[in-house]
DNA sequence: CCTCTTAGTGCACGAGTGTTCACAATCTGT
DNA sequence: ACAGATTGTGAACACTCGTGCACTAAGAGG
């Protein structure tokens, strides 16, 4: 194991970390390419894996291997285990909302009102339906029996509602807000979120039964988180702020 | 497989379903007494060894069974397999949510107020602290790969945010609500509730690390989830019926 | 060109899994 | 008291699993 780590390392300082001290352009270029390209398979593969509604937990390498069309010993070329590719899915599902975070703060730059939640709700639907695998593979993660992932992600999202809480800080009716108010209000908007989140993932599961996302529940789904979100923004100009 | 069934169910029936239709008061006593304390400690088994942060998906029959002190196929004389051991814990982990609700209906019969709101999440988190491992199970289970337990919880938390509609839809405040809206005030109050049940988890995890639940952690949550809802219930008198 | 590095292979191992089956012990109603 | 039902046992099955080790083919750089 220290013998397969240390392996590792170098491997990933000369992938991308000692390519700027040389000036060589085609250096390894196929070989590079064809490790990347085993790599994305494993990772897609363990995703493929998770989409049929089986959690993270219920995922061993030897399957993943198979589904990538590699031996289960070539696995630990790229990962030293499974723990290491479940953080490698994290670290991509989290670019993935953060760009949909950066993609609603650009949409209407201090709009404030019903057009921000509503659209906000859409870039949050468009966003799950494009990157659903992703999606699934935090909720499910999320309560994961591995601790190691339920904790990354639980960080994660508490650094993303942390992102959010400074975000919303600019609109003006929350100027005079605490910090810590902002946390909270903040912290329920991403708990709203994780759970459209997960109606959505429900209703569109891709197990048994009519294949595709029945577009009415879909659209029940959207309203209700509309409605919730419009009820709370109704309440910010009645907050006193606490202590 | 359908030998075991319609051996259970006659099982079953015995047990509590025609007991009424003889009299002998001490019939069977000694065996299904037994019967009963090997069951428990069967269930038992699973919910502790999911309380290590473990999921659902990563229990094994034969880990239950032996955590049981029993055989792994004496467990086919109680259950005809892991999923309906899920089941029966998904029915006894409702059953406490439902006696969480009716305390929380009868502390205080139309106040509806700030009290209110305290005394819920007072309540909430006394009923999460005594039934911790029930809680967690539905946690876990709740986004588990286990498809059948995960849909019959889904289903059962649905269940769970239509009964707090009608009861809510007795407060003085919502008197002319739409019941669509009442449902979506109701739902938004049940995901709060399951963000907080889910943070309390997490700071008393059993894992390691000062064991026990850090006690200002405790207290963090508590005065968050109580200024959500506190901003929501804000929000209600503003609120305009939708059609 | 020749050597070194590296992605991927094949085989083997010990451990753990769900499930079946025949059997033992004990409780129960007649 | 006896026959039947019922709970629990023990050995065995056919798997799958993670991992270690020796090996090959091929790309890369001096």
């Amino acid at each position: 194991m220290v013998n397969r780590r240390t392996h590792h390392a170098s491997v990933a300082r000369r992938v991308h970390g000692s390519r700027p001290l040389t000036h060589r352009a085609g250096e390894r270029r196929s070989q590079v390419e064809r490790r990347r390209q085993t790599r994305r398979a494993l990772l897609d593969a363990a995703l493929e894996q998770m989409d049929g509604s089986y959690g993270f937990d219920s995922l061993s390498l030897r399957r993943v291997a198979r589904a990538a069309g590699v031996v289960p010993t070539a696995f630990y070329r790229h990962f030293d285990s499974m723990d290491e590719l479940g953080l490698a899915l994290v670290e991509e599902s989290v670019a993935t909302l953060r760009s949909m975070l950066r993609e609603a703060r650009e949409g209407a730059p201090g709009e404030g009102g019903t057009g921000l939640i509503a659209r906000s709700v859409e870039i949050l639907v468009a966003h799950v339906r494009e990157h659903r695998r992703h999606f699934a593979f935090m909720a499910h993660a999320r309560a994961s029996g591995n601790a190691v992932l339920r904790h990354a992600i639980r960080s994660e999202t508490r650094l993303f509602a942390s992102e959010l809480a400074t975000d919303i800080a600019r609109l003006p009716i929350l100027r005079d807000w605490t910090t810590a108010d902002l946390q909270m209000l903040a912290g329920l908007f991403v708990e709203t979120m994780i759970a459209t989140i997960d109606a959505i993932l429900e209703a569109s599961a891709p197990g048994p039964g009519p294949e595709g996302l029945s577009p009415d529940a879909q659209a029940r789904i959207v309203t209700q988180a509309e409605r919730q979100l419009r009820l709370i923004a109704l309440a910010i100009p009645h907050w006193r702020i606490s202590p």
